[in-house]
Formats: C-alpha cells, structure tokens, sequence
DNA sequence: CTTGAATTTGACTAGACGGTCAACTATACT
DNA sequence: AGTATAGTTGACCGTCTAGTCAAATTCAAG
C-alpha cells in the first residue's frame, strides 16, 4: 500500500559514486541527498544514519557492479589462468577507457574504504572488509585450480595467492593515486611470474645498463 | 627575541600520528591541538590552515621517518637485492612488533592520503603522491643495480620494478585492512619471483590436490 | 632593566554537519 | 469512494568545525 518510490535506490547510487569519487568522511548527508534529489526527511526515513547508508550501498555495489564483473571473468567454466587473464585485462581496459573519458582513474571503489581503519564507523569498514574477502576468494578458486591442473609451479599456493592479489590490489591502489590506468598494465604477466607459470615466451633480453 | 617553544614540533607530531590511525578527514583541528596540548589560537600562529599544517607534517614525517627507514635499508653499499630484502623485511618486523604490542597495524602513513584523491585538499594530496614518488626511486635504483650486475632475469625493468612496488604497497595497506601484518610476510621472496630472481632454492614441490 | 618580538590564551564567530519532527501528499487496496 | 499506509517535505536543533582576534605573557637581546 501507500506510495511508491525509487528513492532509496537513487541514495543508494549516489551514496556510491560519491563516495567513490571523495572518500567516506569527504561526503555530507546533504551532498547526498543533493545528488539523489531527495530530501533530508525522505533519508531518514529510508536509512536510520549515515553509516547504515554507507553500509547498505557497499552491500549493492557489490551485487550490481563488483560480483557481476568478477563472475563475468572467473566463470568456473573458463580455464583458470584465463579467468585472471581477463579480470586484469577487464579492470584495465575499464580504467583506461575512462581516463581517455577524462574522468578521473578512482581505483576500487571497496578498497579505499576499507583502508579507513578507525575513524570511519566500524559497521561501514566491516561491509568494505567482507567484499574484500569476497573478491579474494575468486583468486583463491582460480588459483587453486590452476595448481590441480599444473599449470602453476609455487611452493606455496596461498603465499602466492596473497601476493597476486597484493600486487592487484596495489596496482590498482596506485592507479587511483596517479590518476592514471597505467599500474594496472600488463599485470597478468607479473602475475604469471609470482605463480611460477610463463607464458608463450617472447625472446628473453639480457640486463642492460642505466 | 621573543619566547621560545616547540609547540610547532607537537603540533607536527600530533597530526602525523591522528592522521595515520585515523585518516585526514577523520582528524579534527581540535583534536590534534588536544594531542599536542596547544590551544586553537597556537595553532594558527603556526599554520595558516588545516591542509598546511597536514601538509607540512607529511613532509616533517619524510624526513623524520620515511627517509631514515628507506636509507638505512638501501644503502649503496648493500648488494642491490639485499636492500629490497632488509626493506621488506624490516617493514614486516616493524608491523608485527607493534601488533604484538597490542596496537594497531596502520600501514604506510603516506599511501592512505595519497589515495584520498578529491575530498582532500590538492595540496596535502600532492604532498604525500611526491613522497611516495620519492619512495619508488629507491626501489628503481635498487633493482637497476641488480639488473646491472645480471642477479635478475626480466625483459622489462621497469615494468617488474613497477610490479614489485605494486605488490610492496598492496601488501602493506592490505596489512592495514586486515590489521595483521601477514601480508607483509615472505614479501621478498615473491619479489624475487617478479624479478625472474630464484633464490637460493628450498626443494621444489610439485603441484599439490586441494 | 627595558624593550619588543615571539608566543600563548580563551573567548568568539559563522557556517556546516548529522539528525529530528509533525504535518502533508499520493496511491494501492478494499 | 474511502482509507490506511508508504512516502515526502521543509523548518528546526544541538553540536562540531575551521578559523579569528585582541589582549596577556614570556624571554632574548641591547
């Protein structure tokens, strides 16, 4: 019964992207609301505070952008050093595109987030953590079958795991932070190094001097 | 003439340590003016503006903290690939230290500003992007002395520098988020991987069944 | 001991912030 | 058509925030 509306979506989104853009303690209630054209009355009627916003709109970023990208590239039925492949080549190709765009690189939008430590209420760095822990798992699966299926050569499958991601976390990380899609290149390759698995070899060259 | 005091000096400090804990938007004028135990009016006789004051105090870190670190672990005098094992190692004992301490593990004071992008202040941005810029240089000048002296196999130097600055950085603010140092952990080994670099070898395993 | 510059102080402001509320409006269901 | 209910509105509140200032204090140097 009664009225019907999209306006918790529509904070929702906004609550994403500009968070995205600025940073959790950055965005202001108001600004929010602004940029969903809604008003202050209707946000407290759909979200009892801030942090349970921020909250609930990690939660929707995760099923309507990060999952679907991350399913899309580690579909089980795709060989598993292809699926890295394409999740690398995807998140860089993304970036580029909207740099050339000439929007800003903003890296992921679950990372910075999660960086916040204290000062940002727990219940919002916890949602960031959880997805974090999410997309991890999607390396572990893939990596975990790339060493049932030999094609990786580690002593230790999880000590590699951690490190691939570390290196595209990182990549990704430093991207945002020169605004530039340019750390994320040619990841996969890096990442074939740490998983002991090099590709079709183009010829090898030897050191050269500074 | 006049008084003397060094309330700019614990002004500096205090903001450093709010800032890594808590992030810069997270820290109020008042509450590093507490920490320092210097009234509101102090504080402005010394800094024009919050964003100056932050920014000075990246700076102030770099020297004080950063830089020491960095030299002591880098020196020209160490053999290329020894300095990034100190450095990475180093780091490690530091974070895990302090998590035995019972603090918390709060990763690079620079990278978390760095990667506030807008909603911070260009100024304080900047500050900590040449920071790390100045950090990567170590890690440049040590992997091209080792690339010099033939301990490393890669086609492009530069990429796999870029690569293990990636994985250095993601591994360390990863340590942030999980408020663990493990991250941190073996991190030398698999840059060694990046840089085509086998150490003395263990034994290889083979795949293993999960 | 005087002088005057450097420093300290606390009270002050204006605006932004997160959050509240009671009244109002639209509409899906009977 | 009537009504309960979900949704909307804008004015309002207390607190926090960055920043100001004129007056008071300290002390190095002449």
């Amino acid at each position: 019964m009664g009225r019907v509306s999209d306006a918790r979506q529509r904070l929702l989104e906004a609550t994403n992207e500009l968070t995205w853009k600025l940073g959790y303690n950055a965005v202001t209630v108001d600004a929010i609301c602004e940029k969903a054209d809604v008003r202050k009355g209707s946000f407290y009627h759909y979200f009892e505070s801030k942090p349970a916003l921020a909250k609930a709109a990690l939660e929707a970023q995760w099923e309507s952008y990060s999952r679907p990208l991350l399913e899309a590239s580690f579909a089980a039925d795709i060989p598993p050093l292809e699926r890295l492949k394409r999740y690398m080549e995807t998140m860089y190709k993304n970036q580029k595109e909207k740099k050339q765009r000439g929007e800003r690189v903003l890296g992921c939008p679950i990372f910075s987030v999660a960086m916040s430590g204290e000062g940002v209420e727990a219940e919002v760095v916890e949602a960031a953590q959880r997805a974090l822990k999410r997309k991890l798992r999607y390396f572990q699966t893939a990596i975990q079958d790339a060493n049932d299926a030999g094609l990786i050569k580690v002593d230790d499958t999880e000590a590699a795991t951690q490190a691939v991601y570390s290196l595209f976390e990182g990549a990704w990380a430093r991207a945002r932070i020169q605004n530039s899609p340019e750390p994320l290149a040619g990841l996969y390759e890096q990442a074939l190094r740490l998983l002991g698995a090099a590709e079709q070899e183009s010829p090898p060259k030897k050191s050269r001097v500074a």
